[in-house]
RNA sequence: GGAUGCUUAGCUCAGUUGGUAGAGCAUCGCCCUUACAAGGCGAGGGUCGGGGGUUCGAGCCCCUCAGCAUCCACCA
């Protein structure tokens, strides 16, 4: 390889695979206990093998990707906790679809074989997509298989459950839980997503035995109403009262239930009756327990019609419905029908309707894990970033019902439960020789599984030996950050909280950095079944990896949501083609061997050197502050400008006259600088556009080991050249004026113009004599010390502390000179006016800090000198 | 019903102890200058959603109104 340049043109995709494995061989991702270092550790979520690589895989990687390298040049011994998940309900439905287009169901296969096809798949599907995340820049330790769901996690989930089982925590328990009929299984209330839907509203006339009298109820769901139990009122609503007490006949099922009265009845609601259905309705269950009704079941697990009715029996529940209606049309209930919309809960994972249903579960009480959970936050021991987050997470930890933690699933950890197959007594835990109650010696398990999150709640400690008391937990554990999207708060930020808490006594991580979601274009939530999602791989085929990466962070704020645009990769891969260039340019111009330059003598630096080593030591502190914030979208910007704007559009133009030229005295002070400079922002840059940095890096002279083993830039106090940064500062404005004048004048850049400066900073003007001339399109250069030897047909720009004089004689058109420099003074006595309103307010002067004051007063003195300037030539121009 | 966020240039968004409004893209000129046309140089474009208040000073703090979005809860 060619160690002086870069070869050919930035192309992404060439270089990336092979730098990835580098780092992977040389076991860069893992850091293993270190006991010198600080260790900063980071948790990953899982990310959901069964379905595809999204852009939230991308975001989350990519900022802890972020994170975790500028920890490494930072010095901290990282280690990433990888997220290898199992998702249970949607792999079990998966392998179910799988099998049944070959003709199988799950209870043909029997449970042994049906896991060991869904550990087939899961190896195979979800190998290969883990292994892809490297590409949207995971840059952690896949090689440590620690993480699967039976094997590493088992330990962990079974003491857990033991401990809660023992302390009372975890009860089984016959309640209403959500029903999802198309996986068979109970979820937890946070797996219910609430729809807005169009439905009807049908009103039902109950009779009494003799029709003396009759109530009116509505109701959504006309199928349930076989098991009605009970029509309930308002104790308050006058239009019943005389009716409490009596019954009503159910129609079809031609029985008597009774008029309850109970407070939770809305009397504005519909007719103010409700019909009563215990077995699957929160409300109803609630009524049917304090007013002692019997319970009923209208359909079963499979969603389909119970035998209640014999003509209704298998039925799904909508054929139901649209049958139940059409026979009270018939008997001559049905009262009316109203079109109504309503929320209706769905299933997250497979979107079928939600029906609440009496079941025997499995409960986790949470009230007493709750308390601690929020004490951490609220006295700062965990901290959201941004802060807003921890309201949304007290306000559901605040409300918290109990968790229902069992699936009536295969996949997933079996509940370590077993029931003596004699006497039926519960043993928890291991399985146990002889019943502890009656000796028997056989007994089955429990067959649900565990909900995905109650295994997922253990990730930080479990995945780092728990429960043994590894090296790995001592040292890495608690973990520092967590970095996850807002939508899985809930879901598992939580649950790590109070789980950590519970079973290690320490909280799990000491901050959780809550990102975004990456939208469409149009803003909408990228879903499968709009067809909006975007493929980060086919992203990085397109433009890069870095690309992606940086799209994802500049120009965003933590916590809120960003759009997903085709420019931002554009203009992000132009970025990553910037560095490339300018990086192309620094080694065609440097020696061959690096120690020629390392080091230089410093009396003999340059101002433009000053200048840009000065900016540098801003950059990386504007960097670190926003760093340790967590304000990813200003550290990037801060080293995209300084990049782009400061390195390549002005310092490699400043220096080229000193690079090009044989007489040059300070040509290596050039040379370092450009290296120094270089250098230092690639490893600025390397947190956020690792490969194209990496790649450039080992393209340096002398450059033999990885970026990644290399330390932060350090801020340099001799580098802080405050008044050579000012006076680069003015003579760009200088340079910017000139320019000005000569695009609207539509002067050719072959044409040159000797530049007359009036200035009491005459040497430093002298020693920028070169790039003057190169950026001014200047010719001779010439400072005096004041207006009267100027020219009077000259352009004046004027900058603080320094005016400049363009000798462009025969082009200069009076009128319209004129008129350019109305414009500026405008511009500039605007500002003049401004400022000059605060110094001569006294309450300004009064109450303003001194610092201000001294501040503006300058600021004041230069803006007055620039915009007499500005008149004096207009006067000489007018009299000329 | 409860909560949170958003409203800034044509578009997408930054703007962190309150101190002269920023970026990218788009637009309009000029330039193939030996790192880069995926570029360079220059320019235009904003009463920071409306209305009050606090302050010497408000895009930023407080109140209020409006629109949009999201989350939680309820909905017979």
């Amino acid at each position: 390889m060619n160690k002086n340049g870069l070869e050919g043109k930035y192309e992404p995709g060439l270089f990336e695979e092979e730098l990835y494995k580098n780092w992977e061989n040389k076991n860069y991702f893992y850091a293993g206990v270190d006991y010198k270092k600080k260790p900063y550790t980071i948790v990953m979520p899982p990310p959901n093998i069964t379905g595809v690589l999204h852009m939230g895989h991308a975001m989350d990687n990519t900022l802890q990707d972020i994170l975790i390298r500028y920890k490494r040049l930072k010095g901290y011994n990282t280690l990433w906790i990888p997220g290898v998940d199992h998702a249970a309900i949607a792999t079990e439905a998966k392998i179910v679809a799988k099998l049944k287009e070959q003709g199988i169901s799950k209870e043909e296969l029997g449970r042994e074989k049906f896991l060991e096809v869904a550990w087939d798949w899961k190896k195979e599907y979800g190998g290969t997509m883990t292994k892809q995340l490297h590409k949207v820049g995971c840059s952690c330790d896949w090689s440590k298989e620690r993480f699967t769901m039976d094997e590493g996690n088992n330990e962990a989930v079974k003491k857990v459950f033991v401990d809660l089982y023992n302390k009372g925590l975890i009860y089984k328990g016959k309640r209403m839980v959500n029903w999802c009929s198309s996986c068979g299984t109970a979820i937890s209330d946070a797996e219910v997503e609430f729809e807005e839907e169009e439905g009807h509203l049908w009103y039902v006339n109950y009779y009494s035995k003799d029709k003396s009298y009759y109530v009116t109820v509505a109701t959504t769901r006309p199928e349930t109403m076989l098991g009605d139990t009970a029509v309930a009122v308002n104790p308050q609503d006058e239009r019943y009262t005389d009716l409490i007490g009596k019954t009503v006949v159910l129609p079809i099922m031609n029985k008597e239930i009774p008029i309850i009265a109970d407070e939770f009845v809305e009397m504005e609601f519909g007719t103010g009756a409700v019909k009563i259905t215990p077995a699957h309705d929160p409300n109803d269950y609630e009524a049917g327990l304090k007013h002692n009704l019997e319970i009923i079941h209208v359909f079963g697990d499979d969603g389909k019609m119970l035998d209640l009715v014999k003509e209704y029996e298998g039925m799904d529940l909508l054929t139901a419905r649209r049958e139940i209606v059409k026979k009270l049309e018939e008997l001559g209930n049905l009262v009316k029908i109203e079109n109504y919309s309503h929320n209706v809960g769905h299933c997250q994972r497979c979107h079928h309707t939600i029906e609440p249903k009496i079941s025997t579960q499995w409960f986790v009480k949470m009230k007493p894990l709750a308390e601690p959970a929020i004490k951490v936050v609220k006295e700062g021991k965990i901290k959201f970033v941004p802060e807003r987050f921890s309201k949304i997470y007290y306000n559901w930890m605040e409300n918290i019902q109990d968790w229902c933690i069992s699936r009536q699933l295969w996949w997933g950890h079996r509940i370590p439960v077993y029931y003596c197959d004699k006497c039926n007594e519960i043993h928890v835990g291991d399985k146990p020789l002889k019943c502890c109650k009656c000796g028997h010696t056989s007994f089955t398990q429990e067959s649900d599984t565990l909900d995905t999150w109650f295994s997922s709640a253990l990730w930080p400690f479990s995945t780092l030996g728990f429960p043994k008391e590894s090296e790995e937990l001592k040292y890495f554990y608690p973990t520092n950050t967590l970095v996850t999207g807002y939508d899985i708060i809930f879901f598992w930020v939580a649950r790590m909280i109070f789980s950590s808490l519970e079973h290690t006594g320490k909280i799990p991580f000491d901050t959780v950095y809550i990102h975004g979601l990456v939208r469409d274009s149009q803003g909408r939530k990228m879903s499968k079944s709009l067809g909006n999602g975007i493929d980060p791989l086919k992203v990085i085929e397109d433009y890069g990896c870095d690309a992606l990466r940086f799209s994802l962070v500049l120009n965003t704020s933590p916590g809120n949501d960003l759009r997903y645009l085709p420019e931002k990769l554009e203009s992000a891969k132009n970025f990553a083609n910037k560095v490339w260039n300018a990086s192309k340019f620094v080694l065609m111009n440097l020696p061959n061997d690096e120690k020629e330059i390392l080091t230089c003598d410093y009396s003999k630096l340059a101002i433009e050197d000053k200048w840009i080593l000065s900016k540098l030591n801003k950059v990386i502190k504007v960097m670190e502050d926003n760093m340790e914030k967590y304000e990813l979208g200003l550290a990037l910007e801060a080293i995209y400008s300084f990049i782009w704007d400061e390195f390549c559009d002005w310092y490699i133009e400043m220096v080229k006259p000193r690079l090009y030229s044989d007489t040059c005295l300070n040509k290596k002070e050039a040379m370092y600088t450009l290296n120094y400079v270089l250098k230092s922002s690639l490893k600025l840059l390397h947190p956020f556009m690792p490969f194209v940095s990496e790649k450039i890096y080992l393209n340096l002279a002398n450059v033999k080991e990885s970026l990644m083993k290399e330390t932060w830039p350090i801020i340099d106090p001799e580098f802080n050249f405050e008044k050579e940064e000012i006076s680069v500062e003015n003579l760009k404005q200088i340079i910017v004026g000139i320019r000005n004048v000569r695009s609207n004048m539509n002067i050719h850049p072959t044409k040159k113009s000797d530049i007359l400066f009036v200035s009491k900073d005459k040497e430093n003007i002298i020693q920028a004599t070169s790039f003057i001339q190169k950026l001014g399109f200047g010719d001779n250069i010439k400072v005096y010390d004041n207006k009267k030897d100027i020219p009077l047909n000259c352009v004046t720009v004027v900058a603080p502390n320094m005016e400049a004089y363009i000798a462009l004689n025969d082009l200069v058109n009076k009128e319209e000179e004129l008129a350019r420099i109305e414009r500026e003074y405008l511009k500039i006595n605007t500002e003049l006016l401004k400022l000059e309103g605060m110094i001569n307010n006294p309450g300004f002067l009064a109450k303003a800090p001194a610092s201000k004051v001294e501040e503006t007063k300058r600021r004041v003195n230069e803006l007055h000198d620039m915009v007499t300037n500005l008149l004096t030539q207009k006067e000489s121009l007018i009299n000329m």
